[in-house]
DNA sequence: ACCATTTATTTGCGCTTGCAACTATTTATA
DNA sequence: TATAAATAGTTGCAAGCGCAAATAAATGGT
């Protein structure tokens, strides 16, 4: 694979996308509703889980941080009170993580600003096909690169998938 | 937008693809060619510039980096003897950047490492005109979120190869 | 029951970052 | 020419990260 083959040339576009994307999300974010791109993903995939609880590890795992920075993440978190972490009973080694009140409204107030940043960056460039066709392309990357965790982003909680296979 | 619209499914699948993609390249090219990602990043794009050198400020924004840590980051570089830093003549508060001997080397080295693992991790998951329409769409994207800088990524340079460097 | 091992999470430490303040140099204005 | 303003780049500082070591709790073998 040459540097000018058009996946080359597209996997160059995509970093700078990323890249970009990351940025201005991560401070319309801050500024409009004072939660960092990081601190939303976090409150956003507790809401998600299963009962609206994970234990440490799995929300690490689950955003891609290492166990001992989601230690200090949800430390501050916990601390501007978005987040209650509470001993788990049956095993007093781990410790699970729920949204408090205000996480839920902090987290539903930065959905607006969110949802709206998405446009701005990334959706509203792309046509409802596009976008099924991307959502198929990185499902399948993901299948391959992924760990089981992050394989079933389509299929869980995130409703009818556009799955796809490789051709 | 709803959470269900496909181009938000899009979205996520392509910050979690973002993010194994960049561990794994970034892990695979210090393990076998002792350069980071982000230090690949920018030996290639002082190589790449217009007569192999660029200024500080330019070099920061191409790798969208904050001034200070590109300062940082050039430093090591050059302590590692894989930049050159030269104050211009023209203008003494400008300094320029280039490649050493041995950083064009190390980008070399370094290039058989990130084109294999571009393969692994994004390419070879791509058929060619899936590739094609992809940087399409980042390219239309590009236009609209990035600068002047940003925006020619595909027309200037990288679509026929001119940075493939081979001693 | 006892102690070694394994597992979940948290600290100690060093590194990298961005912001704001600083230095050095050039350009504009009088 | 003198000096104010603008520009390029570098530091001080505080914050976040990952790795490895430390802690705390559960499990297994005897």
């Amino acid at each position: 694979m040459t540097k000018s083959d058009s996946r080359q040339v597209a996997w160059r576009l995509f970093l700078t996308v990323h890249a970009l994307a990351y940025r201005k999300i991560d401070d319309g974010l801050i500024l409009q509703s004072c939660v960092s791109f990081d601190d939303y993903d976090v409150l956003l995939t507790v809401h998600e889980a299963d009962g609206q609880t994970l234990r440490m590890s799995e929300l690490a795992e689950a955003v891609l941080l290492s166990n001992s920075g989601m230690s200090r993440r949800v430390a501050r978190l916990v601390e501007r009170q978005l987040l209650h972490r509470e001993q788990c009973p049956q095993d007093g080694r781990v410790f699970k993580v729920r949204l408090s009140d205000t996480g839920v409204t902090a987290l539903n107030t930065a959905w607006d600003t969110y949802g709206r940043l998405i446009g701005d960056v990334f959706a509203d460039h792309l046509s409802e096909t596009e976008g099924t066709m991307l959502g198929g392309i990185f499902q399948r990357i993901l299948d391959q690169i992924g760990t089981e965790k992050h394989r079933n982003l389509l299929s869980a909680g995130v409703t009818d998938a556009p799955q796809r296979v490789r051709s």
